[in-house]
DNA sequence: AGCACGCCGACT
DNA sequence: GTCGGCGTGCTC
């Protein structure tokens, strides 16, 4: 008997083993087991169990799981996700079985017969220690014992995620705001749990959107809601695991990680604000977890809601091309939100300091909360040179820098990368740097030196958990200033008298083909959470946009999707930016060259008119934008994944 | 990923 | 003459 096994390392390819006498009654795909490797034991997952033998192989050390943690529907997620974003099998399922996954010291045995009177009671983890895993599964096997997880006291058996045949709910994109939204979770759910079977939601965020929604689903749903994920304790984490996979009639909250959680007898999926960037997993398997909620209802053939007040392109035309049900309940710049937004034009952008001091001056006297947006958190960006007039970029890709002031650093927007500030010019050693753009952290401390007196707070990604606290203790009728970037969309029904926008027309210009997209989303968003009586743009005179433009919603979006097909871009067609570090002492050349001959075995651009040419030289690193057809690609993609000092990201939002 | 092998610079 | 730097390659 041959296993061949997915290794969490970053190579596109399974191992085989041999598997000895004693565990072959036991082998099924999807099980984790310890393999030799390397001189070192891994714990790796069996893909395949085939037939015959090969003295060469290696043999398995031993079994993990009693049964496979995963069921059919998550199995097949994660090919999926494996393909469709191009990971290697072994880091996609690191992902959905990580090692904080701690199932056995929460399963208990209990015995059948006098011979293991013994083990009744004893934690999994502990009967391991006493008599040995093999003898477990011996035991198991001939009805000697049996196991229970000490959560629900119910029989720890394999899951089965098939839907439950409620005819009562269909696919759904609700566009609405964040109240009309809530209403309808709350029914929908109510009629899921009502028939026992269980609900899967999706939450931006664990500390204002999942504090907001856990809140109302605790008030109708009590204890039958549930969060997975992290912000909580490794035991009430591991209950819900139990729990989901066990009992019925559950709401099961979390982020990321929970679109692997296996379980039972599901009947709905719920995505709130799919757009959120939130959802995006950066390290180690990039994923978004919002579209693949949507495959794993696809997949298990459950329904699924998504809601939204704006939401994104590419779920619109997912929605509308898998026949979803489109319900339009509110579109927020509607006409009836057109009397309440004031445009005032600004010569430069530096005199917005000058304009803005009145408003907030006159809202603080009327106890007002206002709003104070603006694209970026940092404290200046657009770095220039005063003497030279040279711009100060990345060294590592050309991205535009931002300065951070408290933290004293130049943050860049691109890769992320920080480097310390020197305040000196890398072309003429000037010292005098001056920045075109300011950003949160400027705006909050010129605000402050304005009205020391003021409660102000700024609200930015890094600061978000910490300012809630605060936040929560503020009394609605006294006066309050918030700063802060996109970030501000999270606080749910908090609401402001004023909202002001300085340079939301910026986000324009701050790159990447989704960028128009990210601006009306980043608007309604906030008009969304924070339901402003007036709005009040500021915006550079020669960059000021017609609002009128965003008052037709279907208009809106058949016109950006008509230019995604024009330019052949997603969700028409796959995007994957493959970058290759210079690093190699012949400049990542050689690389390229493997690359070229991969995509070209693979029958990919057989012509050389068709061939990708390199995009883009930059200082560290090429980059090659590949576009077309996921199947072909993924392919010849996961065959480049091993190659050295090469990445790839799939949907790149910079490009 | 880790870990070994291999080919070029500063040391007793 | 060697020790060790990390670039390159392989792992059933």
């Amino acid at each position: 008997m041959i296993v061949d096994v997915a290794l969490p390392i970053p190579a596109a390819k399974t191992f085989s083993y041999t598997v000895p006498d004693r565990w072959k009654p036991f082998v099924e795909p999807f099980m984790r087991l310890k393999v030799p490797f390397h001189n070192r034991i891994h714990t790796g997952v069996v893909i395949t169990v085939g037939q015959g033998d090969d003295p060469g192989l290696k043999e398995i050390l031993e079994i993990i799981d009693f049964f496979p943690l995963v069921d059919e529907t998550l199995a097949a997620l994660c090919n999926w996700s494996s393909r469709y974003y191009v990971t290697p099998i072994g880091l996609v399922l690191k992902y959905a079985l990580p090692p904080t996954l701690n199932v056995e010291p929460h399963v208990m045995l209990r015995a059948h017969d006098h011979e293991t009177l013994h083990l009744n009671g004893l934690t999994l983890t502990k009967a391991v220690k006493l008599c040995g895993r093999e003898a477990l599964f011996r035991l198991r096997q001939r009805g000697s014992i049996s196991l229970h997880d000490v959560f629900t006291g119910e029989s720890f058996l394999p899951v089965s995620g098939t839907s439950t045949d409620d005819h009562t709910q269909q696919n759904r994109l609700f566009i609405g705001d964040v109240r009309s939204r809530l209403n309808h979770y709350l029914e929908s759910i109510s009629s899921a749990i009502d028939n026992q079977s269980n609900v899967l939601m999706l939450l931006p965020d664990h500390y204002a959107a999942g504090t907001y929604f856990k809140r109302a689903l605790t008030e109708r749903f009590g204890d039958r809601v549930l969060w997975y994920g992290s912000g909580t304790t490794a035991r009430s984490r591991m209950e819900t695991f139990h729990r989901a996979r066990t009992q019925g009639g559950r709401v099961v909250l979390g982020n990321k990680s929970c679109v692997f959680l296996p379980m039972r007898g599901q009947s709905l999926v719920i995505i709130e604000r799919e757009e959120e960037d939130e959802y995006r997993n950066e390290q180690g398997f990039k994923f978004n977890a919002g579209t693949l909620a949507l495959k794993r209802a696809a997949l298990g053939r459950i329904p699924v809601i998504v809601g939204s007040a704006s939401p994104s392109l590419d779920t619109y035309r997912y929605a509308e091309y898998n026949g979803f049900q489109m319900v339009k309940n509110k579109w927020l710049l509607d006409p009836e939100s057109r009397e309440k937004i004031t445009v005032a034009g600004l010569t430069s952008s530096a005199a917005f300091l000058e304009e803005l001091v009145p408003v907030i001056k006159a809202g603080l006297i009327e106890n007002q909360r206002i709003a104070v947006f603006t694209p970026r958190k940092d404290y200046g960006s657009s770095l220039m040179c005063h003497d030279c007039k040279k711009p100060l970029l990345c060294p590592d890709c050309q991205g535009v820098l931002g300065y951070e002031k408290e933290a004293g650093r130049l943050t860049c927007s691109l890769c992320g990368k920080s480097f310390s500030y020197e305040e000196e010019c890398s072309h003429c050693g000037g010292t005098i740097i001056r920045f075109l753009r300011v950003g949160a952290e400027y705006v909050a401390e010129k605000l402050t030196d304005y009205f020391p007196d003021a409660a102000i707070l700024k609200i930015t990604g890094d600061s978000l958990k910490r300012e809630m606290r605060r936040l929560k203790k503020s009394p609605a009728q006294s006066p309050l200033i918030l700063v802060g970037t996109q970030s501000l969309s999270k606080l749910y029904e908090f609401h402001v008298q004023q909202l002001v926008l300085l340079g939301w027309e910026d986000l324009r210009k701050m790159g990447g083909y989704r960028s128009d997209e990210k601006m009306v989303q980043t608007l309604i968003n906030l008009l969304d959470a924070l339901t402003p009586e007036k709005i009040l743009f500021f915006m550079e005179r020669k960059h000021r946009m017609d609002m009128d433009l965003f008052m037709d919603m279907e208009g809106l979006y058949r016109q950006a999707l008509g230019k995604r097909q024009e330019a052949d871009f997603p969700p028409y067609r796959r995007a994957f930016l493959v970058e290759i570090d210079k690093k190699g002492k012949d400049r990542g050349d050689k690389t390229i060259k493997r690359i070229r001959d991969i995509l070209h075995e693979e029958g990919l651009f057989e012509n050389s008119e068709s061939m990708p040419v390199l995009e883009k030289s930059m200082a560290q690193k090429w980059r090659l934008v590949l576009r077309g057809e996921l199947e072909p690609l993924s392919r010849a993609l996961l065959k480049v994944y091993g190659l050295p000092h090469v990445q790839i990201e799939a949907d790149p939002p910079h490009i």
